[in-house]
DNA sequence: CGCTAATATTTAATATGTTAAGTTTTAAAA
DNA sequence: TTTTAAAACTTAACATATTAAATATTAGCG
């Protein structure tokens, strides 16, 4: 479709940034709601899954597992604190670091929200099979090493 | 690293959405500084792209192209168009259709920065091979046609 | 034709993304 | 040890993301 016009310019379907754009989104689409019926956003609910799986870490350990940065981060654990499932408390050895860890209630939250969200991945790994999205997973992974020019 | 700690949550380290998240960001961050240099950020620059690429569309069709919801297009444009970069006029067929066009300064400042972006392009390609990239698009086009469940 | 539903866009409100600057605490150099 | 640089967060300012509601216009139907 339109492949008279212009195309002095990199071709859009073809970059790679929109094309990951999409294919996030298509796949959010099915699991924001799950998130939204108990009030949490995509990051917060990151937050949650790599502090339960990883246990208690340090706010830039947090920060690079959730693929959140910093100042967002700070902002998020303001937030989930305040709403008491996570707590917050400075490192002992070193007075920079900000430890995080999940509350009681925040366990309870993330074991009720988790198998539904299990539910959509099953249903997308039924849909393209384990290989393909393992194929993806991979390649995914070699270009995140990507470190410019 | 930390394969003894709890394992009752979906690991995220196989999560699509953060994997798409990590790889897209790496890529970002060669791409941002050139734009950044322009004064743009990167949603200002794909819909430049898209109107250069696709020529003059509605603002429904940018969005569709650019992946940018219509409430956030709606302030780019009108951050655009401030600028004289591009141009908004209502349809005359339908009222209710904005359509957008690139100015003569808008087509310019594209294909001064164009090339600059081609550079980290070629890099990556060079880097990973046309093969795998070609695999990762159109896998990542395939998961984007994933309408829930 | 007049009424109602659907479309396309915009506005509003809250949350996160991005960059830069500011704090506090450590680590390292002189 | 003093001072200087680096590290880890936080705060601030502006831009975008997300959802819902408001506007304006068009399409369909009785």
């Amino acid at each position: 479709m339109n492949k008279e016009i212009n195309k002095s310019y990199p071709d859009t379907s073809k970059s790679l940034p929109i094309a990951m754009l999409r294919a996030r989104e298509a796949m959010m689409l099915s699991f924001r709601p799950i998130l939204a019926k108990h009030g949490f956003t995509e990051q917060q609910w990151r937050v949650l899954r790599v502090l339960g799986e990883k246990g208690d870490s340090d706010a830039g350990q947090v920060a690079f597992d959730a693929c959140i940065l910093a100042p967002s981060l700070s902002r998020i654990i303001g937030k989930l604190e305040k709403n008491q499932y996570i707590s917050r408390f400075v490192d002992a050895k070193d007075g920079r670091r900000v430890n995080l860890s999940l509350t009681n209630s925040g366990k309870e939250i993330l074991n009720k929200i988790a198998p539904d969200v299990e539910l959509i991945y099953n249903a997308i790994q039924k849909r393209y099979g384990e290989e393909k999205l393992s194929t993806l997973i991979d390649i995914l992974g070699e270009v995140s090493e990507w470190r410019g020019r």
